[in-house]
DNA sequence: AGCACGCCGACT
DNA sequence: GTCGGCGTGCTC
């Protein structure tokens, strides 16, 4: 008798284990991956087949140790609804996630299952229905005109065809959107195709053109050249990179391989030669990329290299659209997945290489169930398929760098070189308290304000960086030291200049800035703090004092710059914020960068979003307005944060033959995060941070889970977690060895957000060690609650 | 999650 | 006497 094992494809923890059913031999294209419709509980519910077994017919015994419960009391699947979605490399992934991260299973599965592509039952009039995907078959034809557009005129009274002609002049367009405008058109395209007027192509086979986007923002529609590029000649260094991995890939054994190597070092060039030999042996391979440097640029370096054998997964794409490469990847055309971090699940066959750049980026950690860290589960997926993993970065994780000295498994080659040759940038620190003690009440240090002003009179550019976060501009009364705070959340509130209004970062709150405390009615309301729209309107008032040439441009201006009055030796410079503000709507993202690219003198002020992937040739000066914002976050990661940063923000001066510069301003001076970043001289940093880490038992020395709870009710919040907290202790006796340590709930450093109290409990267990152990059965045995809510957080990014 | 079973209060 | 509240428990 075969049978199979099957995840129902409902998200609760109640459900989160496999359920055996009987798989009738008549079923069609039956396998593991397929999504299956099978009786449960009364009703019929989808799920997802982990694996297939089969049974002798008179051996129900281990039949039913299997299954764990009566063979009678087993059901039949009644069809199967799906294709594949993935195989048995998948379902093991699956369960290697939900167990490592204490996460539902079917939370695990739908990782591998695609955008948009499942098939559910939902509620209609009539009961449960089965509601099968709709996104594989919209169409995804598209329409342009062809060169002979332009001699062709259509006949008197063809309204249709004038019309669709008219429509198309403005670029391509959707056979579905033509529809919905002019009702049936499927004729009069085939008749103009014929002529040689239009072409209608699927979308499959125009990947060239790739939808970009600005930092969470929807941007145009824009042509990725196909055009090969030329492989350079490597350096050294490269062709020492390219051999280790190619060592490490022959191997066959999941063999990690760390390129630390400086900003400019040519990373990427070495991934592509990799790729490449990945392929030419038949093989394929994954890149993730931090979402933010998922770029078009980026796409069209591989696109460049590997034509249409790319596939991208993004996940501000279209659901359509990431549905369409994913299909494309199963097909099995693709060979090079290029994409964030979910791209790690796409069903690639015959995976031989995994490419993890900017290893370090906060953002492969997954924020929500399963909160999966990608580095972790790439080098799982390497060793279980026998590839290889490349994890590329600047700045590495103190835990890669850590796992590099212990595993042999894992390897470290550096690139300390730009594969221009050029030094990095000369990195000036300046001490803020100190400005401020000799008479300087600017937000702009007088070594900055001198930079500032000899790169604009040379008619270059400069990138200024404030790491705002939400924590940095606040009201403060002068007289009674009263802060408005959001009402929902334990942080004050930003005072937005737009609207004179108080917004909460977390949770979105807005109310009219007062214009008198409310507490003692003092009309001594303090801002405090630098935004970037601060920051604009006093860099626009320190450049102007320059002299009486210096003219200054906004990109948040309203009106054009046009009644400028501009004179011989004048110097115009154009000043651009970015910043979540500024790139909210659709295209403002890359239309800022253009601005800035043509411009001449030019100034981009802006928060992290500017921190990475910039490359502008001509930027000779970088300024951090300050970088202590990250720095006084009170977690565990903070310091290394802070290091990376500026490391990243250095690379971002002086790329081409100019020689660049950089300036911190902190008041943190003497922190050793710092000092060490202006130095390049990481071993400096490590020897600080390290022995800290090894002290207050953080990684890399130790595995640490978070446990968070949170609710309305602080006084059920705080009980359900000294509850579970006792079970953790008890369950901790029961089955660990080594020096565990458990720390007693206390309430988070964000205590409140978005109105719910919120505590946490730290795990910390030795290295190597199983933390599902002690946390699994203590949360699989609890009930779901209403008014508290948990969530465990294996390998998290930060405690707050 | 969703549905059944089950045991107590206010309604035709 | 029945309708219905939502507390526990099970679903291969």
């Amino acid at each position: 008798m075969r049978t199979a094992q099957v995840v129902l494809d409902i998200p609760t923890q109640a459900l989160d284990s496999a359920y055996t059913y009987i798989a009738p031999d008549h079923l069609d294209d039956f396998q593991v991956g397929c999504s299956v419709l099978v009786p449960f509980g009364g009703r019929q519910a989808v799920g997802f087949v982990m694996c297939v077994s089969e049974y002798a017919e008179d051996d129900l015994a281990s039949l039913e140790a299997d299954a764990g419960c009566k063979a009678s009391k087993l059901k039949p699947i009644a069809s199967v609804l799906s294709k594949p979605f993935f195989d048995e490399n998948g379902a093991a992934c699956a369960e290697f996630l939900a167990n490592r991260y204490v996460a539902p299973l079917s939370s695990c599965v739908r990782l591998f299952t695609p955008p948009g592509g499942v098939p559910r039952m939902v509620r209609g009039a009539h009961g449960w229905r089965l509601e099968q995907p709709t996104v594989g078959e919209v169409d995804d034809r598209w329409v342009r005109l062809l060169p002979a557009a332009a001699e062709f005129t259509p006949r008197k009274g063809a309204v249709k065809q004038e019309a669709i002609l008219q429509a198309l002049s403005a670029g391509e367009l959707r056979v579905a959107e033509l529809t919905a405008e002019y009702g049936s058109v499927s004729s009069v395209l085939k008749s103009l195709e014929k002529r040689g007027v239009l072409a209608v192509e699927s979308r499959r086979r125009m990947r060239g053109m790739e939808r970009v986007d600005g930092a969470g923002t929807q941007m145009d529609y824009r042509s990725v050249g196909f055009e090969p590029t030329a492989k350079p000649q490597l350096t050294e260094g490269q062709e020492r990179a390219l051999a280790e991995i190619e060592q490490a890939y022959n191997a066959h054994c999941g063999r990690v391989v760390l390129l630390d190597g400086v900003t400019g070092s040519g990373k990427t060039e070495v991934y592509l030669q990799a790729i490449e030999r990945v392929i030419k042996a038949g093989q394929t391979a994954i890149v993730l990329v931090p979402e933010i440097s998922l770029t078009p640029q980026t796409v069209a370096r591989f696109r460049g290299r590997f034509g249409d054998m790319v596939a991208v997964l993004h996940s501000r794409m279209s659901v359509g659209e990431r549905y369409d490469q994913w299909d494309f990847i199963r097909s099995g055309d693709a060979r090079v997945v290029v994409g964030a971090r979910s791209a790690l699940f796409s069903p690639l066959a015959n995976l031989g290489l995994i490419v993890i750049d900017e290893e370090h980026e906060g953002s492969y950690k997954q924020d929500q169930a399963p909160r999966y860290v990608s580095r972790d589960v790439a080098a799982w997926m390497a060793q279980h398929v026998g590839g290889a993993l490349v994890l590329g970065s600047a700045t590495p994780s103190i835990e890669t760098l850590h796992r590099v000295h212990f595993d042999e498994a894992w390897s470290c080659v550096e690139l300390p070189e730009r594969a221009n040759g050029k030094p990095m940038p000369r990195v000036d620190v300046v001490d803020m308290a100190n400005e401020f003690g000799s008479g300087s009440r600017s937000m702009f240090s007088r070594k900055l304000q001198n930079a500032l002003k000899e790169t604009i009179d040379q008619g270059r550019k400069a990138v200024l960086m404030l790491n705002q976060r939400g924590f940095a501009s606040f009201l403060l009364c002068r007289e009674c030291g009263f802060v408005p705070t959001c009402p929902s959340c334990s942080t004050s509130l930003t005072y937005h200049e737009r609207g004179a209004s108080l917004v909460c970062h977390h949770c979105g709150y807005t109310m009219a800035a007062p214009a008198l405390c409310p507490e003692c009615g003092s009309p001594y309301l303090k801002k405090f703090g630098a935004g970037t729209q601060r920051v604009e309107a006093e860099l626009r008032g320190t450049i102007e004092a320059f002299g009486s040439r210096y003219h200054v441009t906004c990109s948040s201006d309203a009106e054009a710059p046009s009644s400028m009055p501009i004179s011989e030796g004048d110097i115009v410079v154009d000043l651009i914020r970015m910043d979540a503000d500024t790139t909210s709507h659709k295209g403002a993202h890359r239309a800022l960068l253009e601005r800035f690219a043509s411009a001449d003198a030019a100034v981009l002020l802006g928060t992290q979003m500017i921190a990475k992937g910039l490359d502008f040739d001509d930027v000779t000066l970088v300024g951090v307005i300050n970088a202590d914002t990250q720095l006084r976050l009170p977690d565990f990661r903070s310091g290394e944060r802070t290091f990376d940063l500026i490391q990243q923000v250095a690379g971002r001066a002086g790329r081409a033959d100019l020689p660049g510069r950089v300036i911190v301003q902190t008041y943190n001076a003497s922190s050793a995060a710092i000092r060490a970043a202006a130095r390049y001289d990481r071993a400096a940093f490590l020897k600080d941070e390290l022995p800290k880490r090894k002290a207050l038992q953080y990684p890399p020395y130790v595995r640490l889970a978070d446990v968070r709870i949170w609710g309305k009710n602080e006084g059920e919040v705080r009980d359900h977690a000294i509850q579970l907290y006792e079970q953790l202790r008890d369950q901790l006796s029961k089955v660990a060895v080594g020096d565990w340590l458990i720390l007693p709930p206390v309430p988070c450093v964000l205590s409140r957000l978005r109105g719910n109290y919120r505590y946490h409990i730290s795990v910390k267990a030795p290295l190597g060690s199983d933390i599902a152990t002690v946390l699994a059965p203590v949360f699989r045995a609890r009930k779901a609650q209403s008014t508290v809510s948990v969530a465990i957080d294996v390998d998290p990014q930060s405690l707050l």
